[in-house]
DNA sequence: AACACCCCCTGTCGGC
DNA sequence: TGCCGACAGGGGGTGT
């Protein structure tokens, strides 16, 4: 489910319930999600206090005293539900154990948080933070896009000579870090692009960018910012930590919306749906070239 | 090197 | 109603 502004909007819904607080308890549920969970993970935890949460990406990072940082990714199904402290009530009790709770944290001030994910395509790691950005998992990574660095100069940098089609270089998380299948596909229609045009295509033969890449790289942000303000997107049964739903997927232009009519003003398309390394993609074969 | 493809796993939905 | 295949927001591994 998570792209960037879902696992953005839960690490602001995590943040009251744990930035500052120490664990105090930790149930780990089973032995693996995606990967096995680190050796003695609940014991490692217990007592550390958090000084951060943050986040890469589509990754969740929670910085911890002693040094190690909390590394949490969502997958495709995971998500956090937060119960905050009610006066009277005990926290350990408070948190009734649903299908699909792989882990529980009992924070010190309260809260309980509770990672739920049927699929198991998320995790949980730990590692030395002073040497995460040599990690695996993040030193490949590519720019994030609601940074400063993402502009038309930097896509057609990335995308020169590249013959790999617009959606799998969007998607390529050692370009541009934290897009993904929805938010390619409506930024693509945005800009009036086909997401089977060669990434290539976007930069001059000197390198320099196209006006498309400086549309591109605008409609991205655009993209992203609103879909950050509107709380994320919902799809299926996906809420927020606090239990409320996004409601950006009420703007998709393209997503999810195969045969609906085109909303380019006055294009007169229909959005099609084709299947591109595997995944689908929604687009308009008129307005985007 | 740069792609395309398959897989991990569970739930849901549409078609028959 | 029930069954079955297709598909789902991610991404790692393998093979060409």
């Amino acid at each position: 489910m998570p792209e960037l502004p879902e696992v953005e909007t839960v690490r602001r819904g995590l943040e009251p319930a744990m930035a500052g607080q120490t664990f105090e308890k930790v149930e780990q549920r089973r032995a693996d999600l995606r990967f096995p969970f680190p050796a003695d993970f609940a014991a490692r935890l217990t007592g550390r206090r958090i000084e951060a949460i943050t986040r890469r990406a589509k990754y969740l990072l929670a910085d911890l005293d002693d040094g190690e940082t909390l590394i949490m990714h969502l997958g495709m199904s995971g998500s956090f539900r937060v119960d905050a402290d009610t006066p009277g009530v005990f926290h350990h009790d408070r948190s009734r154990i649903a299908a699909h709770d792989h882990v529980v944290f009992h924070m010190s001030g309260g809260a309980t948080v509770t990672y739920n994910d049927p699929r198991r395509f998320g995790f949980m790691l730990l590692e030395p933070r002073a040497t995460l950005s040599e990690h695996k998992l993040f030193r490949d990574m590519g720019v994030e896009p609601l940074g400063n660095q993402l502009d038309g100069d930097l896509l057609a940098r990335l995308f020169a000579g590249k013959a790999a089609p617009l959606k799998a270089a969007l998607l390529d998380q050692s370009l541009v870090a934290g897009l993904g299948n929805i938010y390619v596909c409506e930024s693509l229609h945005r800009a009036h692009l086909s997401p089977r045009r060669a990434a290539g295509t976007l930069a001059r033969k000197d390198g320099a960018p196209t006006e498309r890449a400086r549309l591109l790289a605008s409609v991205i942000r655009d993209v992203l910012g609103e879909a950050l303000e509107a709380g994320g997107s919902s799809l299926r049964d996906h809420r927020q930590a606090d239990g409320s739903l996004g409601y950006f997927q009420h703007q998709f232009r393209v997503y999810d919306r195969e045969g609906a009519p085109c909303p380019t003003a006055g294009c007169g398309g229909v959005i099609k749906r084709v299947v591109q390394s595997g995944r689908s993609t929604f687009f308009c074969g008129e307005c985007q070239r």
